[in-house]
DNA sequence: GACTATTACGCCAACAGGGG
DNA sequence: CCCCTGTTGGCGTAATAGTC
């Protein structure tokens, strides 16, 4: 079922009109194509014929879609307005649904839903249950189970209306899987801002899935140079180490890169389950995760965790280590060793450590 | 509070390799 | 041979953290 080369026609969909159409006063022009089947959605904006007249400020479509990378959240709004009025027009209707009848979409895009995000959530929530839910979800029916859908638009409204325990508002339309990735992609980018990380397993996600890159760039927003590195860095980490860290919002391009080199020896491995299950891992947020893995994996120029050099007497008995890790190596005295012998031996380093230090000022 | 260093990120250009 | 795609190095800018 690999989603093909579609890319003009989907170029059209959430691109096209995305930032164009000023919230307000767009009294949708009555040519529109009518409801369409499922893959022969618009034709692309860029050869121009079906354009409904007066729209002027479609011309171009690259200007366009760097305009939609830089305004962000306020694109949002305008968006999601468009849409619905664009689904009036197509004669789509709203309706309502059962969350329980909607699955998420296929190629997951978060690696954990907690942390700061939260708070927006619950302001979300709290929106909702006073104003109600003000703009509706975009939805496709389900292709794999008969009467569920899957969310294309909106994931954050259907979690909160969810939560509310009510019934979502959304429109259903036919879309192909290019469309929804984009749709998916395209709402990420304006709505928070996904990690590093949690851009680089959505588009090996997406790869992995048979979407061509030129669409997977597209819907990530990014450039061809960039998604070589995102997949560099999915493909580099294993994906249960990217889970165990977590999204770190703060690591960015460089960063991971650097992790991923790290990684491909079976000590680098072993180290990191090592440091994944470790309790103060496991305490720490995502960006210290990352660091607290990154500094491990990157200590390898000293090979080992330099075991503790032993001191011996006479007899080859340890009497005391030397243990020089980090910036404070330390002296272990064995079990049982003779106070007295303890305080001579710090007599004699005092005295050795002012020598020392007098030489070298 | 001003300055500096670090980091993230978007972008470009050069390059490599595989078809046609 | 050129074209296309993907990779790599590196640059400039902006944001952030750290230092005095």
């Amino acid at each position: 079922m690999v989603a093909g080369n579609r890319k003009n026609e989907l170029k059209a969909l959430f691109s096209g009109g995305s930032v164009a159409t000023p919230p307000v006063a767009n009294p949708a022009p009555a040519t529109v194509q009518p409801p369409s089947a499922p893959a022969a959605r618009a034709p692309e904006t860029k050869s121009a014929e079906p354009l409904p007249a007066g729209e002027g400020a479609r011309t171009a479509s690259g200007a366009i879609k760097a305009m939609g990378l830089s305004l962000g959240a306020i694109t949002r709004e305008a968006e999601e307005a468009r849409a619905l009025r664009q689904a009036l027009v197509d004669g789509e209707r709203i309706l309502s649904l059962d969350p329980a009848l909607i699955d998420s979409s296929f190629v997951e895009d978060r690696l954990a839903i907690d942390g700061p995000e939260e708070e927006d959530f619950l302001a979300l929530v709290e929106s909702i249950r006073e104003n109600g839910q003000q703009v509706p979800i975009l939805v496709r029916p389900n292709p794999a189970k008969e009467g569920r859908y899957q969310t294309a638009y909106g994931h954050r409204r259907l979690r909160a209306v969810a939560r509310l325990g009510l019934k979502v508002k959304a429109i259903v339309r036919l879309l192909t899987d290019d469309e929804l990735v984009l749709a998916q992609g395209k709402e990420n980018a304006e709505r928070r801002n996904l990690s590093f990380i949690e851009r680089a397993t959505f588009a090996a996600a997406l790869v992995a899935r048979g979407f061509d890159r030129k669409l997977v760039g597209e819907a990530l927003s990014v450039q061809k140079s960039e998604l070589s590195r995102l997949l560099q860095v999915a493909e580099g980490v294993p994906q249960h180490i990217v889970r165990a860290i977590g999204p770190a919002p703060k690591a960015g391009r460089d960063r991971w890169m650097s992790l991923a080199g790290l990684f491909g020896s079976e000590a680098a491995t072993a180290k990191s389950l090592d440091e994944i299950y470790s309790g103060r891992f496991r305490a720490a947020d995502s960006d210290q995760r990352f660091q607290m893995l990154f500094n491990r994996l990157s200590r390898r120029t000293r090979p080992e965790p330099a075991r503790p050099e032993e001191l011996k007497d006479a007899e080859g008995r340890v009497f005391a280590r030397l243990h020089r890790v980090g910036r404070s190596p330390r002296i272990e005295f064995a079990a049982g060793t003779d106070p007295a012998f303890v305080d001579e031996a710090v007599a004699l380093l005092a005295r050795h450590y002012n020598a020392f230090a007098a030489k070298r000022t």
